[in-house]
DNA sequence: AGAATATATTCGTGCATCCAGATATATTGA
DNA sequence: TCAATATATCTGGATGCACGAATATATTCT
């Protein structure tokens, strides 16, 4: 009888998951996808709403758009992003829910 | 009439989700839930399902264990782990399901 | 074309994390 | 107590963010 031999290293779905989370493993990201939320929105108000510098904010904008999480499309000066992925958004929610003892706080 | 002011800080919540997704960031990590879902394993068993060198893996364990996902009881020589939260197990299954094609490859 | 506004990119630095290798600490049995 | 097994910790080097500061690009208006 012969052992059936399940690999040792990770399948490619963990490998992908485990980018997806690391994308999500960063304060200001989470922050950004609780505003988008509602809606699609420009940087200039992502700035208003979220402590962070301008550099800064087009970083996060940029790996959540290289990992899929975000669209873009510009509008004259203004570039609007919103979600793309809205599975994303439900495990962002369903975790700050789970952590978040219950509060509403932001993303939920 | 006076301006809500929102915190443009992330909130409680969203620093907890950021940590808990960051400790989901390693592929390794996943592979050890992973393995877990089925049930309490020593850590013998865990490096011969995973490959991973017998420090690195008990690093791994201790961050699992630190960040409440994992619990540990000793018997004789062994230390044997177990799933301590399982919302957490069933958001890795959501992740790894939806970018996984629908594989059911490991975490599944 | 030139100024003003909006967004993106680059560069350097500090900090956290991963891993390998060596070593330390339990626990058991002879 | 000594050897063997199982697990944990420490140390160093390498790598990878995250951020600030400066700069670059794009778009609109005059």
């Amino acid at each position: 009888m012969s052992e059936v031999e399940l690999p040792k290293t990770p399948s490619a779905a963990q490998e992908r998951a485990s980018e997806l989370f690391g994308v999500l493993s960063t304060p200001v990201r989470l922050q950004i996808i609780g505003e988008l939320c509602q809606g699609e929105q420009d940087v200039t108000y992502l700035l208003k709403q979220i402590d962070a510098s301008q550099p800064n904010m087009s970083r996060h904008l940029q790996v959540l758009y290289q990992a899929g999480v975000l669209d873009k499309r510009r509008s004259g000066q203004h570039v609007f992003y919103r979600i793309a992925d809205e599975s994303v958004v439900h495990v962002c929610k369903a975790v700050c829910m789970q952590v978040g003892s219950g509060q509403t706080t932001g993303l939920v």
